[in-house]
RNA sequence: GCCUCUUUAGCUCAGCUGGUAGAGCAGCUCAUUCGUAAUGAGCAGGUCGUGGGUUCGAGUCCCAUGAGAGGCUCCA
């Protein structure tokens, strides 16, 4: 007999060699047919794999995350069954489950290509095979054993990954005619995929190294349901009309052209307000803190970015330098405000007594992007940073990363981001030399984020080998409709450039020393952060933000004089008003100003005319009452203080 | 940069296997003067991203190129 412990710390005695399956059909049969795979002993376990030792277990049903990443795992290799059906002689590469869903990277071989169009046909052979209840069944083979079976096939992506693996640690899964090299585990079989969509088809670098082979990549979501899978078809369509390009283009915030150049953002009117009131609450929380705001050119001598180490790390994916008329000078578009900031420190001679000095600069860089990594607002080629610097002595290091991240938890809190998430990025262990600097500094840097980030409790994971070149830092990243990761704010201390600068302070001692550098931007960049605010409120943004506050809806034209007069005072009392003055009926003035997400609708009429009133009409909620007009501003003001009280 | 797809009116899209463009919304005009998410009628809008080619004939087929999308790679 072997004891099995189960996550809520009971345990139980079962004869040696049961399967998770088993135990959960005798837990209830209900349970067995929900489970889709297990952890034994915090190792992934097939459900029909025999336990010979005491351990403990976990059953995972499609709700918790290793129940997907088994079904979908499972999916993979379904679809890869299915391609081999349909395409004979096809190679595989790698097939994973994802976040979303599962893809395999495959090569069709020569003169072959799979398109959209052929991702039916391959769904429904999928389907097909599905509904054959294929088992999938597990087989530990030796090293060589595997090298010949997938040399025999010809498949020398196989090959390669096998060649890295340790024997004895190899196993294959076979459903159908189909077997593929996999550590598991899998459903017992195809039974419960139910529903299968074949989403989209991409290019993939073998191994992601842009030197070998692109394979066609193959992406897929699968579920028990039919119904799950409508729901998320639902989804993606809902994520799509809160796309912030689509929201972008038809609340007129924002445009490109490409007479200007693509990835160069031209804001509009009502966009250009957004960003400028971002900027305006950002400057009155930084004078706050301290921060004193500089000014820097959008151009530099080349020599700077070669001190900085901008040059020879990115010069060759730079906007090339723009030469002078004269005597060969070169200038290069700002990448980065960085080593602009490092000559303002040097101006001036610094006492330990002025540090920290904390700079702050929304300033516009420019980076060139490579073309096919252009996303509307979240990935340009011209983009504005809140960025600051702060200068400060090691012994202040700590404290200062500790008042950032303060900082930015606060205008988080104050904008009403909540789903973000923390990553600390280090250096990759294995590939030092991507980096610059000392040893001894890169240790001492990484410490002291990994202390401040423990010291203020934040949730973080870390990451290796996402270290800036000159330092590592922590990040703060949101999602966007889809659920996409892009990095936000960001904080990353800094030993280099003060070197490469040669920035110094007098200290106590009256001797030089070496000043710390902290970067720091709390949006990232304003067009970023426009785009994902964009993202998470579809458009309706809070009140204080909103370019135009109301809108005047007049019943008919006999009330326009009134109308007017209402429209004269808001839009002095500094309320951005509007009027539909149309000889639309009033449910349709409703309706287009309602999706144009203008935050109140004032209809005035008879009764308001005479009254000195207007009925209010709040965005998405309906009517409010009447009010008179100078409780209105009142309201109004009223209302956005609240919404950034902090 | 690489792979696949897309590109038709201001916007969203139709246009089957080639026979020389169509809808809804927006816009404009007229009528209507109306009480909380679409009043009606009419008009106007496109050398079908651009440049070549095949063809008697190209929005439709082929090649090149611009732009966009989804990925890969990269991200100071």
């Amino acid at each position: 007999m072997i004891e099995i412990t189960f996550p809520d710390g009971n345990s139980k005695k079962y004869k040696k060699g049961i399967t998770a399956v088993e135990i959960a059909e005798q837990i209830s049969p209900r349970l067995a047919k929900e489970v889709l795979a297990a952890t034994v002993n915090g190792e992934p376990y097939d459900l029909n794999r025999e336990i010979t030792a005491d351990g403990s277990i976990v059953l995972h049903k499609w709700e918790d995350d290793m129940g997907k990443h088994a079904f979908w795992h499972s999916s993979a290799h379904l679809m890869a069954g299915a391609l081999e059906a349909l395409y004979p002689g096809i190679k595989f590469g790698i097939g994973p489950a994802i976040e979303n869903g599962f893809y395999y990277d495959v090569d069709p071989g020569e003169d072959r290509i799979i398109t959209d169009s052929d991702l039916p046909a391959i769904e429904n052979k999928m389907k097909e095979m599905a509904s054959q209840n294929l088992t999938y069944s597990r087989k530990q083979i030796s090293k060589k054993e595997a090298m010949e079976l997938f040399s025999k096939k010809g498949d020398e992506y196989k090959t390669e990954l096998i060649g890295e693996l340790e024997d004895g640690t190899i196993s294959l899964y076979t459903q159908g005619e189909f077997t593929d090299l996999c550590r598991g585990p899998h459903l017992l079989s195809t039974e419960p995929i139910k529903a299968i969509k074949l989403t989209s088809v991409a290019g993939a670098y073998w191994r992601g190294d842009e030197k070998r082979k692109m394979l066609t990549r193959i992406y897929g979501i699968s579920f028990p349901k039919q119904k799950l899978l409508d729901e998320y078809l639902l989804f993606l369509e809902e994520a799509k009309r809160r796309d912030h390009r689509r929201i972008g283009k038809e609340l007129e915030l924002f445009t490109f052209s490409p007479n200007v150049g693509m990835g160069l953002p031209l804001w509009l009117p009502k966009g250009a307000a957004i960003r400028q009131t971002l900027i305006d609450f950002l400057t009155s929380i930084l004078k706050k803190k301290g921060y004193k705001i500089v000014t820097t050119p959008h151009i530099g001598n080349v020599s700077l970015y070669k001190t900085s180490g901008h040059f020879e790390k990115y010069g060759k994916d730079s906007f090339q330098p723009i030469s002078t008329p004269q005597e060969g000078e070169q200038f290069m578009l700002k990448p980065m405000n960085c080593p602009h900031h490092c000559e303002i420190y040097n101006a001036t001679p610094h006492s330990y007594k002025d540090l920290p000095i904390k700079m702050a600069e929304f300033g516009t860089v420019y980076r060139y992007e490579q073309s096919g990594e252009l996303h509307g607002l979240t990935r340009v080629r011209s983009f504005t940073q809140d960025d600051a610097h702060i200068y400060c002595r090691p012994d202040q290091l700590q404290e200062e990363f500790m008042s950032i991240v303060d900082d930015v938890l606060l205008i988080f809190r104050s904008l009403d981001f909540k789903e973000f998430s923390a990553q600390i990025s280090l250096r990759d262990p294995e590939n030092k030399e991507k980096y610059i600097g000392s040893e001894e500094n890169w240790e001492k840097a990484e410490k002291a984020i990994v202390e401040a980030a423990n010291k203020k409790g934040l949730q973080t994971t870390v990451e290796l080998g996402e270290a800036a070149f000159y330092g590592p830092k922590l990040d703060f990243m949101v999602r966007d409709a889809i659920g996409r990761k892009w990095q936000l704010g960001t904080i990353q201390v800094d030993y280099n450039l003060p070197e490469r600068f040669d920035l110094t302070y007098n200290g106590s001692d009256n001797q030089k020393h070496r000043p710390i550098m902290i970067h720091r931007a709390i949006f990232g960049s304003l067009e970023r952060f426009v785009a994902v605010m964009i993202e998470n409120n579809a458009g309706k943004f809070p009140l204080w933000l909103s370019p135009e506050k109301a809108v005047i809806l007049p019943i008919s034209e006999k009330f326009h004089d009134y109308s007017n007069n209402v429209l004269q005072i808001l839009n002095n009392s500094d309320i951005c008003t509007l009027i539909d003055e149309r000889s639309e009926k009033i449910g349709k003035k409703i309706r287009d100003n309602e999706l144009k997400r203008i935050p109140y609708l004032l209809i005035v009429g008879e009764k308001e005319a005479e009254s000195g009133t207007v009925s209010v009409r709040k965005q998405g909620e309906g009517d409010k009452g009447t009010m008179k007009v100078e409780e209105f501003i009142d309201f109004i003001r009223s209302e956005m203080k609240k919404e950034i009280a902090y």
